[in-house]
DNA sequence: TCGACAGCTGTAAAATCTTACAGGTATCGC
DNA sequence: GCGATACCTGTAAGATTTTACAGCTGTCGA
């Protein structure tokens, strides 16, 4: 195979810029990095959203953004972040997707009245045309990665923009989740490889008999095992430390 | 903003070609639609594996590929699959590599050795330079699109290529869930809002008791509740029943 | 050699979960 | 009206988990 000159396009998010972004080792830093990229694809306003699950059923959001300062505190004060269907979208997909799109559409679980409000609001803002791109892995429940031009006329499906940004995106969220774990208060002592056996068979429905005769041990040592896992994890019972096993990706298969 | 000429880039990878992957309904024809994407990109080569979640410790693989059969048949033979860093790289990253940096560099869990002989052979069956893009989301445990050309001087990293390879990625990923969900034989009845909520609250480590108050119910109906999830789930007990809903999606934050 | 750690085992009481029996109200669409 | 559904409640026996007591072997690096 040959490769034909246009293949040659020198991209806006060069492997330099890449570098940059994941030797980031403050949310300032980041930010700036950021800023410069997205400036570079022709979005003045761009913002990073992520939930972190800190217990089973309970996430902490960590966001970084270059958002105007009067759009974010309007946005905050009438609480649209669980209407806001970018946020919706992101959670169930992983696709990018232009607001457009997402005013348009109707997605499960987007109301489509509510995110026209929104996307009118944001316009209004300075925040004319914009791309969402969801982000998953790395312990997070869901991100999201936005960017906005003021200019409705951004050229960003008939242009390589529009992968440029979701690559930027994937950089943004590894480095972000380098910044989170640094900073994580919580640490946990690492299991023992029995003490993540016992567990696994714990998940899949087994009582401490049956994990005693799968494993050839016996019911007390199952006991022994789920109880340090226990302690490890920091919770009460079985089921929190199946669930907080998973949700912290503790239980590789 | 303006945007500068060179901002209108015509991509490889424009919005007919994703609309078309979008629309395919079998293996087939999304086959023949990703083969035809990666050859755009200068990509002679491609595979699309991920796992999806049976149990929470038990995972079926998806696997769709552009590959050499006598390659994907030595691999198989070889049982490379675990040992391959590119799929070890995919479980715990979220930004592409290439192969060169996977062989070169030294990632949690990637053997060195191992990597370079993986990689060394499948070179000598025409795969010279790749580049691999982990996926997650979509309740897959994790995905990995690999794209390899036999001309060890493709210029993925000076060129867009990169970032259109992980847009394309994206579709593929969210391509093969559909089609995969589409085919999925166990169809659990969705659980109603008290069970999730009683489920959510076990997975808090929450005794049937302490549930029941805090939903303001008796400690008969909390059971009730759990037994009903359970038989939904098809599990035996509270433990699978929180690991299943978790591992699954059911049990939104 | 010694501490730290993984792994293993026993008994027993109390707490909790599972399963069986059996029954009630309210809402919704056909 | 009537079936389907969500939601709710009671009693009781038996299984399982949680927690307390206490003590063993073997490996590994300092």
């Amino acid at each position: 195979m040959t490769f034909p000159r246009e293949l040659h396009r020198k991209p806006h998010i060069d492997t330099d810029l890449l570098t940059r972004l994941m030797a980031c080792d403050t949310i300032e830093t980041l930010t700036s990095e950021v800023q410069g990229a997205s400036h570079r694809l022709g979005f003045e306003h761009w913002i990073y959203g992520a939930l972190m699950p800190v217990t089973p059923t309970r996430a902490e959001e960590f966001v970084i953004n270059g958002y105007p300062d009067e759009w974010r505190k309007h946005y905050l004060e009438s609480g649209y972040t669980m209407a806001d269907p970018t946020v919706t979208y992101a959670r169930g997909h992983v696709i990018p997707s232009l607001w457009d799109d997402l005013a348009s559409r109707n997605y499960r679980g987007v109301n489509s009245d509510q995110a026209k409000l929104i996307f009118t609001e944001a316009r209004s803002f300075g925040l004319a045309k914009g791309l969402s791109v969801p982000l998953h892995g790395l312990g997070c429940l869901f991100g999201i990665m936005s960017y906005a031009a003021s200019d409705p006329k951004h050229p960003i499906l008939e242009s390589t923009i529009h992968a440029e940004a979701v690559l930027l995106a994937t950089y943004v969220h590894q480095a972000a989740s380098l910044l989170i774990n640094r900073g994580a208060s919580e640490k946990i002592r690492p299991l023992t490889p029995r003490e993540r056996e016992c567990l696994k068979w714990a998940a899949e429905g087994k009582s401490g008999w049956e994990i005693a005769h799968v494993l050839k041990i016996s019911e007390r040592t199952t006991v022994f095992h789920l109880m340090n896992a226990c302690q490890k994890l920091g919770v009460t019972n079985r089921q929190q430390a199946v669930a907080k096993a998973l949700v912290l990706g503790l239980l590789e298969i």
